[in-house]
DNA sequence: CACCGTCATGGAATCGATTACACGGAGAAT
DNA sequence: ATTCTCCGTGTAATCGATTCCATGACGGTG
């Protein structure tokens, strides 16, 4: 492969011209520029990305680590996260943790090796020694959707209190009293706020939310469907099952099929986070939608802003409740959606 | 961030001798050895790889090109190779065409310029000029689920002509006469091949495709929604609508929803690319299945194999049918689907 | 005409690793 | 005792770019 003092030789300059050529830089003549342009094109010349970034100390590229890329949800977030990243210049490289802390270390280490400019995290568990390490020797980071209290590090995320809010809301007007939630692991953020959100929802309404109702899960379609079969084997069994995400709603589904019982008429069920196949299932699913393309692009702008120094802003974004038919049919209309969602942004680190 | 030579420092050795000992090179004395792993762990030295990679020529990369991440398929088909690779010891960056030519340029381009070991790609048209010059200046390339014919580069595909044999013959005996399809972009091979087997399925029984039935679609939903309603508008409708992919098929499912119509009472649908999701939709979708997972990981074997200096090989791997109801409910078994699935391999690059 | 500033250009250092080559010392072989 | 090997180690070249600094030409000004 030709290489910048090949393009020198052919163009008969100096290596330090045809840099200068490709860099833009102003100081050429128009002749050097012509001869140095017409050679690169007759080499085929591409500079050599790798030799750039050892001596600029910059890579251009950012490292995304998500939990699980199977999770339609985190797909959407690593394509917005792409977009928006080749939108302003960069690269993205994506590492998938498959929700396991030793592969989610590897990622964050071999991106760190290959010295991205930054790094992009959704973590699965409560946070490993060495992204600690990676935060506190200053690689700049920021966290989407999940995060890791107690830690310097911008998050980016979606607030769904007030969607789960509505959700209850819903779920009381349809005459539900017996309320359950499968939870994400208690060490993500996502896994034990949602948990927080419903409790305190069902308690405006004096409903309260017994251990036995509380499904222990790992955002795994398969955990949601052994906590569903639990939750139908009690002697008194919940009238609506609510899945902290959309993969153990799928196993909940499973779970219900099997048992021979139907949505919604023999038990309801909700999700977290809304995906274009609940349209779809036997019957329509509600859930509760993240703004997720925003909620990408935010992440992205935040860490870009940290990384060429500018303060790097906290964001948090509303999620809206989308209803349909999981639950059982709203003889009068569920309560209005918030339809103007605001952001709210902070400079506060960590909110 | 510390470097070999703070190591080399620290260590009161040379630079020489780090590099050795990180590199498990035999003629190290132990006392040496010793004083080089302290200092690189009192420092927490991290070989910079992008510095290695422009001394060694190489990055221990592979670049993999799909055309959609948003399609549960390639998602599947992403993890498969990502997993694969990081057994065999390199990292995979991901670049997601979104069925525009123009981007999968882009990433064809920064990943050469990155010197990616290797490249596997998922053509989303008939070969860019960029493509075919990489391939032909030597990059180490291999085609998985979509190839361009006419490249000396290995294919590893799944072949479906079995599977709509299936399909077809399933249809047949379930009455259907008039079937139609939305194929992908005639410019993909997966857009003509799928037409081509079913017009030949259907001709075995002495069935005939005409025009207006067969929907042109891009692999996206949205073109199976308007191909949809379009058969749907004919004076004589298709008794079953077959698409190419599975979010076409979600499109079609759309359309026919929207206009009041009822599977597989109304009209039978059947998709190609199983999913995860098409056991939970109303009704549940017969679709043929692609072994996803072996696809990813002969791909990645392949690739290396070329990286390494040994001959690849191009796989081929048979799909099969999954019945389920949404052409109709079978009073008697459906054909057996193959059972008993064989992988040809050959040692031509393009089969 | 002398001087100075500007511009185009090239030489060479540099980034952080790997590795060919040279060298000194210890032990084996004669 | 002398020579030969082999081993551990260091020096320095190298990969392909960017960039500081020096240099020479040229034009304008006093």
């Amino acid at each position: 492969m030709a290489s910048i003092k090949d393009v020198a030789a052919a163009a008969g300059v100096s290596v330090a011209t045809v840099s200068r050529v490709l860099n833009s830089h102003p100081s050429v003549s128009p002749d050097a520029r012509a001869r140095v342009l017409g050679a690169v094109d007759s080499l085929g010349y591409r500079p050599n990305a790798v030799a750039r970034s050892l001596r600029t100390a910059q890579t251009r590229t950012l490292g995304l680590v998500i939990s699980d890329v199977l999770n339609p949800y985190f797909t959407e977030l690593a394509r917005s996260v792409e977009e928006e990243a080749r939108a302003l210049g960069y690269s993205v490289i994506i590492g998938n943790a498959d929700e396991q802390p030793d592969i989610q270390d590897h990622h964050v280490r071999t991106l760190v090796d290959r010295r991205i400019d930054g790094l992009l995290v959704s973590p699965t568990d409560g946070g490993s020694p060495l992204m600690l390490e990676a935060a506190r020797a200053g690689t700049p980071m920021v966290f989407v959707d999940r995060w890791i209290p107690g830690v310097d590090v911008p998050v980016v995320r979606s607030d769904g209190r007030a969607a789960v809010r509505d959700l209850v809301a819903h779920l009381h007007a349809l005459g539900h009293r017996r309320l359950a939630i499968i939870a994400g692991p208690a060490a993500t953020t996502t896994g034990s706020e949602r948990v927080e959100a419903f409790r305190e929802a069902l308690a405006a309404y004096g409903i309260s939310l017994p251990d036995a109702y509380i499904g222990q899960g790992d955002f795994q379609a398969d955990s949601g469907r052994r906590a569903t079969e639990r939750f139908l084997a009690l002697s008194e069994p919940p009238e609506v099952v609510f899945a902290a995400d959309n993969l153990m709603a799928l196993g909940a589904l499973d779970a219900i099929r099997a048992a021979g019982l139907r949505v919604p008429h023999d038990i309801g069920l909700a999700a977290f986070d809304d995906i274009p196949w609940f349209v779809h299932t036997d019957p329509p699913v509600t859930a509760i939608a993240q703004p997720t393309k925003e909620l990408g692009r935010a992440a992205v702008r935040a860490l870009i802003d940290r990384i060429e120094g500018r303060p790097p802003q906290s964001v948090t974004l509303p999620a809206r409740l989308v209803v349909r038919r999981s639950c059982g049919e709203t003889k009068s209309p569920a309560p209005a959606p918030a339809d103007t969602p605001t952001a709210t942004t902070s400079t506060r680190r960590n909110p």
